[in-house]
Parts: structure tokens; C-alpha cells; sequence
DNA sequence: CCCGTTGTTGTACGATCGTTCAACAAGATC
DNA sequence: GATCTTGTTGAACGATCGTACAACAACGGG
């Protein structure tokens, strides 16, 4: 469905065989520090999609990048960090979207929110790869704490973010956090299952679902 | 917050040191086939829960039952076997405790509703060592179709209750399939968060926020 | 009390894991 | 074109992985 739109590359490295080149072949090429780590994060984050958090070894993220596996050792220390990167800049990715998204709307409060809850269920956000570097930091939340403090800490940006816009609606102050919380929850729900199970509802369902939950969060209480 | 209520014991060989008995000590103690099961799945549980999907090793899984590594082998066949049978029997477990939420739940609609959706904000399911579980296999959907297609089975039986129960809360039967998808995203990423980061709000915060989703999706429409 | 069944152990094996490091070479500098 | 910097390689290393298997022992039935 949302396949393969957020990252499309599947090597970097040119062909070692020889080419129309009468001369020497270059055994490899060189690349700029910044411009290797992000290949190396975009090589990980897809094998994490295709083979999960168990097959995200050091030589099947080298091979997905087309280098060797000491590679990583040497532009990452270690393959923790490269995971770990590999959420960050998942994050900062996920982050750049939304703002993209607050930026191209209009002034309207409820339209902005609007676009901020809806963009969740589209592309680049809702994408197998994405979902699965995120399955695999929730699971070293449980066992490393610093993984834990970093997830408290971008969750509680995403909901402080939704409280901003939920305020410029009229939500009453007293009932900002915790209609920030449920439409976090909806929406990561309907996130969740929308890269679970593609077949089940589409996303223009989920919005719709998003949307009428707003309705009721905005509209006054009946009591 | 709600540690420790779904698996209590840590170990379940008596000690191997000397007692009391003047005689010969047992090495170790025999147990029935489904008793030694259990207590494996269980420790593979808790082993998920401390250590993550990547802890989980046959070798890990053993010290925390207090048997031997080859047990497993014998008893399981292998490891993905033995993960399998957890997710198994935590699926098994929610599902007997949400039949048991019905069963004393009384006749009105209503209530049995509410009764249904909070019971997963509280023990045994909203527990750290079955969200462990439950994201490790999360983990395996990307990766193998089996266990994509067992989860998609027991997501459309479990969205399958909800529109049992909200059809007899009076919900009209055009709305029926995306009001029990919006109340299973809202239920799944309060349960997340819950127990994600305990932290940041209550499980009566989410049962409250769950009713009032209720509340919206059972009242008539404005348009 | 002996004996058969079988749950259990512990070792062994090959494969793969993450990491290290000396040697190599691609590209920039002068 | 010589030289330097450094990104890159590929072969090691020890540790740990999952699995297999023969020997052992606990418990029930004779």
C-alpha cells in the first residue's frame, strides 16, 4: 500500500565488476562521513523492515549497504549506536513531516490539527520501514533505560505539540492533557494497525475515524 | 505500577544445595510434560520482559525457569517454537480475562462495554511482561507470514467483539465497523503508553478517556 | 526391590554474532 | 606527479548463539 515511499534505494555501492573502463576498476569509493552514516541508517532501517530486530546484524546491514561490515565499527563505534541513529533519524524525519505539514496549512486551528492528526496515516509516516525501527526501540524500552528516557521525552513533544493546537481550537485548559492523550493514543493506534494489518482499513478510513474523534473532543460537553 | 501481577515466581527448581534431608539430595526434580511447559513459557516471558526480543535466548530462557538449555529443545523443539507458544498462551490469557470481565459484568450494553474496554487498563493485561511479548511478535509480523496471519485473526475477532457489544449498545450497523475500529486503536495505544510510560497517566485517566470515546460513538450524530 | 520409562542434564559442535586492527587505496593538496 | 590524509577493506578474534545427542536419574509399576 504505503510500500516502499520511504526509503527506495537498495545499495550504494557501484559494480566492482569491470565496466567499459579499459583502465583500473576502483575496488570501492570513497564517501563523505555524514553522507555514509545516513546511507548506513537508511541500509539498517531496511533490514530492519524486511528481517525485524533479530536480523539486524552488523554484516546484513554492511551488505545492505554495499560496504564492509567494519565500516559501521568505524563510523558508529558499535552497532547500538547505529540503531539508535537509526531512530533519531526516524524521529527527526517523522518531525520534519509533521512541521511540512503545519507549515502548508492554512491559519484555521481546526485545519491544522487537522492535517497534524491526518498525516500520520500517509506517506512518508506510515511505512512498514518506520513502523519496524519503531517495534524495535519499543522493545529495548523495557531493558535500557536511556531508550526509555528518550521515548518519555519524544512522546511527551508530540503530545505537548497536540496540546498547542488543540488549545488554538478552544479546548478548555482543564481538559488540554488529557484530550492531547487520547488523540495520541487514537492516532498511534490507528497507526499501528494501519502498518500491521495494510488490508484491514485504509487510511482515509483512519482519518475519517480521526476527524469524527475531534468532532467530540471540540464540540462542548453535554454535561 | 502494575509490576509483577502476571508472573509472580522467578525460579521453580527447589534449591540443589544440601537440607535437612540426611540422605542423598536430588539433582533435580522431574514435572509433567504441560506443568514444565508452563513454566518455561513463563520464564520466557519474564525473560522477554527484562531483556527484550534480543535477550531471549535459549540459554537465558533456562537459568530464569531453572532448568537446563537442552529442556527447551526437548520440550519445544527450538526456540521460535517456545516464543510462538507464549505469545499462545498470553493471547489465550487476555482473551479468558476479558470473557471473565463479561461473565461479571452485568446485562446493560453499556456497562458490559465499558467493562470490556477498561479491563485493559488494569491486571493482568496492561502488565510490562505482556507488552514485552506482545511487541516481540510485533516484531515477527514484517517478518513472517504466519505470524502476520495469526495476528490478523485474532485482530478481527477481537474488533469482531467490540461490534457485538456496541450493535447491542444500539450503534447503527453502518457505523458499526469503524466505530469498533476507532474504540481498538484508542484501547491499543492507551495500553501502549500505559504501559510504555507508566508515568504519565493513570489507568483510570485511561478508562476515563476510553468512556468518553464511548460516550460520542453511542450518541446519536449532529448531521 | 528391581526395572522400565522418560524427563533432565551437560557437553559438544558448527554457525553467527560484534568487534578489532593492520594493510590498502581513493581522492585531495601542493 | 609525489605526498598525505583517511575512508575502506577483509581477515582475524573470542563470545554466544541454537541444536543434537548420549549418559544420567527420578518416579511409577512390577
Amino acid at each position: 500500500m504505503t510500500d516502499a515511499t520511504f526509503l527506495a534505494r537498495a545499495a550504494d555501492a557501484p559494480e566492482p565488476a569491470a565496466d567499459g573502463n579499459p583502465g583500473r576498476t576502483p575496488t570501492y569509493t570513497r564517501a563523505e562521513p555524514d553522507a555514509r552514516r545516513l546511507s548506513l541508517i537508511e541500509a539498517c532501517a531496511r533490514v530492519l523492515a524486511r528481517s525485524g530486530s533479530s536480523g539486524a546484524s552488523v554484516r546484513a546491514i554492511a551488505q545492505e549497504a554495499g560496504v564492509s561490515a567494519g565500516l559501521i565499527g568505524h563510523h558508529f563505534g558499535g552497532v547500538d549506536a547505529l540503531v539508535a541513529a537509526t531512530y533519531a533519524h526516524i524521529d527527526a524525519t517523522v518531525t520534519a513531516t509533521l512541521d511540512d505539514v503545519l507549515a502548508q496549512a492554512g491559519a484555521a486551528p481546526r485545519a491544522r490539527l487537522e492535517a497534524f492528526v491526518t498525516a500520520s496515516f500517509a506517506a512518508p509516516i506510515a511505512d512498514p520501514a518506520l513502523l519496524a525501527t519503531w517495534i524495535a526501540f519499543w522493545g529495548l524500552v523495557g531493558a535500557r533505560t536511556d531508550i526509555a528516557r528518550q521515548h518519555d521525552e519524544q512522546y511527551a513533544g508530540y503530545r505537548a505539540r497536540l496540546e498547542a493546537l488543540l488549545a488554538d481550537c478552544g479546548v478548555a485548559a482543564g481538559q488540554l492533557r488529557l484530550s492531547a492523550i487520547a488523540i495520541a493514543a487514537l492516532v498511534d493506534g490507528l497507526w499501528l494497525e494501519l502498518c500491521l494489518s495494510p488490508g484491514c482499513f485504509s487510511a482515509a478510513e483512519a482519518g475519517a475515524i480521526a476527524r469524527r474523534h475531534i468532532d467530540a473532543l471540540t464540540s462542548p460537553d453535554r454535561e
